[in-house]
DNA sequence: TTAGTTCTTGTCAAATATTGTCTAAATCTA
DNA sequence: TAGATTTAGACAATATTTGACAAGAACTAA
C-alpha cells in the first residue's frame, strides 16, 4: 500500500471531506487532493499531523513516507537494489555501535 | 568504504593533483576538495566524470552515489532500517514484471 | 625563513526544486 | 440543474542545491 492510498482510504473510512482534513492540517482542499493522488509529497509536517487528522499511527505512516523518498532516489536505475543494499548496511553496522 | 574516501584514495593512487581532477570535471579545486571531505554531494553528470577521471568502475560509484542519497534519507530515524525495507521491497517487486 | 604550490574554508549569488495558494474546470450527488 | 466536492493548472513564495570566487591554512623545497 503505497502512502497517497493510504492517506485516501483512510479519509473515505472515516468519511472526512478534504475540506476537513486540509483545515486540520493547515492547507486547503487542493494540496491535500494532489497528495492523494501522489501528485505532491506531503512534508514531515504534514505527516505528523496526518496521522492525527486520520487515527494512523504515526510510525507507520513515517514509514511509508520515508520509504518513498529512498524508493524515488533509487527508481528506474540498473543498481537500485544494490545501492539500497548498501545503505542498509550502513544503518545496520552503524545501530551495532 | 564511503564515496568521499574512494575519490580521495583513487585520486591519491593515481597521483593526481585536486586541479587536475577539477579541470577533467570542469570545475574548480575547491568543489573537488569539499566532494573529498563529503562537505559537497557531486552531481550525478560529475560522478560519470569522475569515474572517467579516476577509471572507477561507473557502476561502483553510481551504487555508492544512490546508496548515499537513501542513507541521507533515513539516517537518524527510529524506522530507517524497515523503511529501507519497504522501499527495497517495492523496488524487487517491480523488477519482476 | 620565504616563495611557491596545494588544499581547505567561508561566503554568496545563481540555478533548481519544492511548496502553498488561488482560480477555474471537472466530477459527483441529490 | 444546482450545489457540493474534487481535481488540474498556473504561478508566486520558499527552500535547497550548486558553482564560483577569494582568502586562509598546510605543506614543500630551497
Amino acid at each position: 500500500m503505497i502512502l497517497s492510498e493510504l492517506l485516501k482510504s483512510k479519509r473515505e473510512t472515516k468519511n472526512l471531506l478534504l475540506r476537513e482534513v486540509a483545515s486540520m492540517i493547515d492547507t486547503d482542499t487542493a494540496l491535500i487532493s494532489k497528495i492523494e493522488k501522489g501528485d505532491r509529497k506531503p512534508t514531515r509536517e504534514q505527516i505528523d499531523k496526518l496521522a492525527i487528522a486520520l487515527d494512523i499511527e504515526h510510525s507507520k505512516l513515517l514509514k511509508l513516507w520515508l520509504s518513498e523518498k529512498v524508493y524515488e532516489d533509487v527508481k528506474g536505475e540498473e543498481v537500485a537494489i544494490d545501492a539500497i543494499k548498501i545503505a542498509l548496511k550502513r544503518i545496520k553496522s552503524e545501530e551495532k555501535n
